[in-house]
DNA sequence: TGTACATCAGTGAACGCGCGTTCACTGATGTAC
DNA sequence: TGTACATCAGTGAACGCGCGTTCACTGATGTAC
């Protein structure tokens, strides 16, 4: 019992490799049965059939990536009490993580997933929408805690915001991947993050914030200051 | 002659909405050809071989894109003089021709190449890397004309800053797909164009602009202001 | 203007290889009594 | 403790279908004289 679901991990992390660097159709039962050290009937006694593979694939990959997003928004909110603080934390170690991976990163198989969305039942788009859905809605609600103590600037819609995140990443891992230079992801995400201290702490000092919320708010010129 | 290169237009077009769909070796060169109205053997005679095929799409999604970019920008520079204006309006653009496709934007072909990678030769990643070169110094350059006349804040690199326009794009792209909203890739690229207003023209109106700058070189606590 | 030839843009049949899937069988381990 | 049976985790051979590729041939159009 062991053996067999240590077997079917290996498979499926052999799968996610391959596909992830071949695509879906072009990874065969054979090469994956070849690298596990089984032989190809042995493979249809752990999965159904191929479409079986895939689900159990992408739910996995889901499954660690919602951990992964546990484990640095916990460790950010014990590093800070302010959300602002925790989140800008949170960030940089999905950066650092992002940057330590030893060949560059892999990429990420919901993007694999929307680039052969024709291949796939509507079970699979079902649960990759909602992923992504989950994980947007999880940045959003870290965005509102920091909106309760730090007021944004009122021109940008924090779903954007939140959004964004999963975007510079995917855009990110494609960009390292095309120009085979890894560490161009860990800087998008700082990017991000730079651009998340912008919107909620506009000025380089903490001294200034309030006031250049409360010039703003005023609405009215105020050369006679400068 | 004409019919000839109509023919290959058209095998290139349905190739590439396929392959944007199903990637590449789910795409069977029969299933072009009916879409086309030619047989096998016609296919054989405008392509060597399925690779050909690849190399010439990608080829020819390069040109497009260069070609949109060449037009997007050149129309912003022409409805303004300031060169921040001019992204701002080439990028409001950029999300308008984005989101004016009818099915939602049917992909990016480097992010589908770069998701098969192992697929193609070092020719076509040679060519997918210089081309996402390219487009990153062109957006560089935008960039530094802008700093020239507005400067940044000191804190952001803007190769980042140019690297993230791709990126938010591909990214934006895939969690259109994924979560089939067409309008994200849009809201997306005018978060980036919020960011960038942020990154050259900090406060949101334009009389503030100076004073923040002053107060923020100061230095100094102004809470007597507040 | 008519004829001969060349090129263009395909047709249509045939090929062999690899792939996903099936299935009868098997050795090792676990469980009941 | 030994025996009988069941389940687990595969093996290995066979299958048929679809795919990329080849090739001899063809009708329409263009060019030379």
């Amino acid at each position: 019992m062991a053996k067999g679901l240590a077997t079917r991990e290996r498979l499926l992390t052999i799968a996610e490799a391959a596909v992830l660097a071949k695509g879906f159709s072009a990874t065969s039962i054979e090469e994956l049965v070849a690298e596990a050290g089984i032989t190809k009937g042995g493979f249809f006694y752990h999965f159904r059939d191929k479409n079986e593979l895939a689900h159990e694939m992408i739910r996995r990959y889901v499954a660690t990536t919602d951990a992964l997003f546990d484990d640095i928004f916990q460790r950010g909110r014990e590093l800070s009490d302010d959300p602002l603080q925790a989140f800008l934390i949170s960030l940089k170690l999905l950066a650092e993580i992002m940057s330590d991976l030893p060949n560059g990163h892999p990429g990420c198989l919901i993007a694999s997933v929307c680039y052969q969305e024709r291949l796939f039942d509507r079970e699979v788009r079902t649960l990759t929408a909602a992923s992504v859905r989950s994980w947007n809605m999880r940045f959003r609600k870290v965005l509102d805690d920091i909106a309760a103590v730090h007021p944004p600037r009122e021109l940008i819609d924090l779903d954007d915001v939140a959004d964004m995140l999963s975007c510079v990443v995917d855009g990110g891992i494609i960009m390292s991947k095309a120009l085979n230079e890894p560490h161009r992801l860990e800087r998008q995400i700082l990017a991000f993050r730079s651009f998340v201290r912008l919107i909620f702490a506009p000025a380089p000092t903490k001294a200034i914030v309030p006031i250049a919320r409360t010039v703003a708010d005023a609405g009215r010129p105020m050369d006679s200051l400068s």
